[in-house]
DNA sequence: ATTTGACCGCTGGTCAGACCAATAAAGGCA
DNA sequence: TGCCTTTATTGGTCTGACCAGCGGTCAAAT
């Protein structure tokens, strides 16, 4: 039997996704002021609790700034730390996905190679079994899920390193929206099997420079489909 | 003139701060109940609002679920991005620190050969600069700043992609108070000054092999002396 | 004896109104 | 013109109230 999720019934997170909203649709940018609590808060319809709730959230995150007799600022957020920032961009500048996508691609070229040293039985079954799933998914279910991720992840998971699994998980979480329009086209997932076929042919033989060779151009692979977006 | 840092004038910070030291030495554990909103609030002297936007904070940082009519519990947070989570593990037990150092190693390795490949004079400079402030600034200044860590970031901030000094600057900031217990003494930061010249050298050169080499050199160093600790 | 359902006390969720403190802009004075 | 005072506005905090979900109690119904 399988339920349904539950609809969250806070409302100072439907709030937070509110003001993200005025982010990202650029009603508000940075070094904006917002308007002031209490106006803001009869308009959205909520107490002025509740809407300071929201606020303190994004301040931790570091978005906005809040001086007491002066008003709420929207912080210059472009240049800060995205990992903590979060799902803000939903919408991210080709520039900065580049970047992102980027970066994935040097790291998982070290954690390929880590796996191999780490990787124990357990582990490649783990990944095999992700690994037979997408080949044998219907097409419905395959669009449903992740499995292109997890199979990322369970080769960073072989490395026992949860550093690592952390910063690969963020960095694809950034992605996600992406990797979701892109990787879906049925015949790109024959590509996909047959890559990760050979990924981890390469873990099973122990094989660095071919396993990092493969990835390297895996990565290569989705950043060059970026730039054609 | 350096002054301290200025108290806080918001409640609800100190209020997260009090509540993670809970966690921090344990007095809470993961599973575990909080005490209820207003018993918690009459204790540590703050009215209801306040103590909520802490808990907010917490909550949207994945450590606290809160549920209505049932209480809040500490999530088991262990398992979990702990670069969102972000300082609540000031003492991180060493075997986690390990693993950060580690993908800290792996992730500079790559970071300096992209850096060589993008770098430009400018960069060079910079990267520079920091360098001689770091041979020549007071033992008092320099106990007080953090010119090794700014060194790092100059280098990562060369390969003019701002995820991967985003994703460096967050592996950093994990490892802070362990590079300020150990990197300041005297004669080891003349090795560094050392180490440092030679990465600077080959980023002039151009020489990836080497500057690689030295980097990671330099950060197994790091490494061993955590294991030292 | 077991199930059902009403009830009650606890918890977090939300609200409205009040006052304080810092800020910034308007106004007054030299 | 330039400085100082005043004042309206803004965020910060507190209080007391009520709502809504959860879990146990206990009596009525089966």
């Amino acid at each position: 039997m399988k339920f349904k999720p539950v609809k969250t019934s806070r409302l100072y997170e439907e709030v937070v996704e509110q003001i993200k909203d005025l982010i990202r649709t650029g009603q508000i940018k940075p070094g904006d002021r917002f308007p002031a609590e209490r106006e803001l808060a009869g308009k959205i319809g909520v107490s002025r609790a509740v809407l300071r709730e929201a606020f303190r959230v994004l301040e931790s995150m570091g978005l906005v700034r809040s001086k007491r007799g002066g008003g709420r600022y929207l912080r210059d957020f472009n240049r800060q730390n995205i990992y903590k920032t979060g799902d803000v961009f939903f919408n991210l500048e080709k520039a900065v996905l580049l970047d992102i996508a980027e970066a994935r691609r040097l790291l998982e070229t070290q954690i390929i190679k880590k796996a191999i040293d780490e990787a124990n039985a357990h582990d490649i079954m783990a990944i095999k079994e992700v690994l037979i799933a997408m080949e044998n998914v219907s097409e419905e279910k395959y669009r449903e899920s992740d499995l292109d991720l997890e199979f990322h992840l369970a080769i960073a998971s072989a490395t026992h390193n949860f550093a690592l699994y952390d910063l690969l998980e963020a960095q694809i979480h950034l992605l996600i929206d992406l990797e979701q329009k892109h990787l879906l086209a049925p015949e790109r997932r024959k590509e996909l099997c047959h890559e990760h076929r050979a990924i981890l042919r390469a873990i099973k033989a122990r094989d660095k420079r071919t396993a990092e060779q493969i990835m390297d151009n895996h990565l290569r692979n989705l950043i060059r489909a970026l730039i054609d977006i």
